[in-house]
Parts: C-alpha cells; structure tokens; sequence
DNA sequence: TAGGTATTTAGACAAATATCTAACTATTTT
DNA sequence: AAAATAGTTAGATATTTGTCTAAATACCTA
C-alpha cells in the first residue's frame, strides 16, 4: 500500500500510466512522450513496477512495459471505506 | 490532484482518515492516537485540509476535524478511467 | 488578571525524492 | 568485429518531506 500511494505520488507517473491505459509501450516510446531524461523515465518506470502498477517484459533490446490493474483495485477497496453505509 | 497523491502518500495521513471515518475528532484526541508530537500531528492535519481531505472547525479553543468525501470522489472518478471498458 | 489548556507557527535537521550526466550492459546491424 | 541502438545503473545534487523542540496565540477558569 506505501508503495502503491508513493508510485501515484508524481504527476509524471500518473501521466505515464495514463499512456500506458491505451496499449502496452516500450520504455523509449514513453521516454518519447516527456521532457525528462531516459534514466529519469526508467527511474518512474521503476517505482510503478515496485508497486506492481505496471509490468515490464523484455524483448530482445526492447522492454515492453504494461498496465497492471490489479493493483488498483486494492486501492479502489480502500476508498470504498470510506464511502457511507 | 496533487495536493490529493501526496495527502495520501503517508501512512500517519491515512490513519488520520481512517480514525475520521467513525467520527469527527479534535486535534488532541487525533493525535492522542499516535506517538508523534503534537506540532506534527497539526502539519498532518494542515496537509490534509489542504488537499480538502478533512475541515476543521474551531469551537472556543477546541478545533474538530472532520471527514470530507467530495475530494476522495474526484480519486474514484480518476481511478475509473482505468477499469476496462 | 494570572495561570492553565489546546493548538498552531517557526526554525532546525536528517532522510527521502526527482533530476541530471556519465558509464555500463545487452542486443542488433553492417 | 565494430558501431549503433535500447535501456539500466551509478553517483551527484538541489528540493521536498517528516520530525522535533521552543515559542507564540487563543481561549478558559479561578
């Protein structure tokens, strides 16, 4: 859960799961799609795997990185909490 | 948004919310809960209200917090975008 | 009015974070 | 085999964050 909140956490993480919510994408086409450098973007890429946010998958020198939503349902049953009864 | 991600991103935040979510409470009893001073406890707070997790309201010299949902809707509705259509 | 209680503000500090450049590994191409 | 391409790792640095103690503010009560 610390993982989870810490990964959504940056507003360029979000973005890049927002990409990654159309189709599966390796990690110089996301690269592509902001200002920061390559390993900034391998960094974020990092931490959402940490949280199981996405999955990464190598294919020969690319490496594919998918949206995972299991993880995200966790966080929806805990702000289901919250909700009135 | 991100006033939102990083309210959540702490674990003492969270356990604020959930202590919220079974009543209103006053800083004292709130931080009455924890082991942190009640300085931190009170940037907690102000973090929270914030990113309108919580309000605050200031009876004599008793302030009572208390649980705003709207704001965890907008985090739903975010979360959404991602559930398979 | 003096003293006590509830809470916040200010300032300091160590730890965590986001970013960069340089260097490295692995793979493909010529 | 050499060079190019894709990506990660390492190390540095400035900023942000969580925490504390001390001090300030606001309110209540004797």
């Amino acid at each position: 859960m610390n993982a989870l909140f810490k990964a959504l956490n940056d507003p360029t993480r979000r973005a890049i799961l927002e990409l990654l919510r159309e189709q599966p994408r390796t990690a110089g086409e996301i690269a592509d799609h902001f200002q920061f450098s390559k390993p900034t973007i391998s960094h974020h890429l990092d931490l959402l795997r940490q949280a199981d946010l996405v999955s990464s998958d190598k294919q020969g020198q690319f490496v594919t990185y998918t949206l995972n939503m299991t993880v995200m349902d966790e966080l929806l049953g805990w702000l289901l909490q919250f909700q009135k009864p």
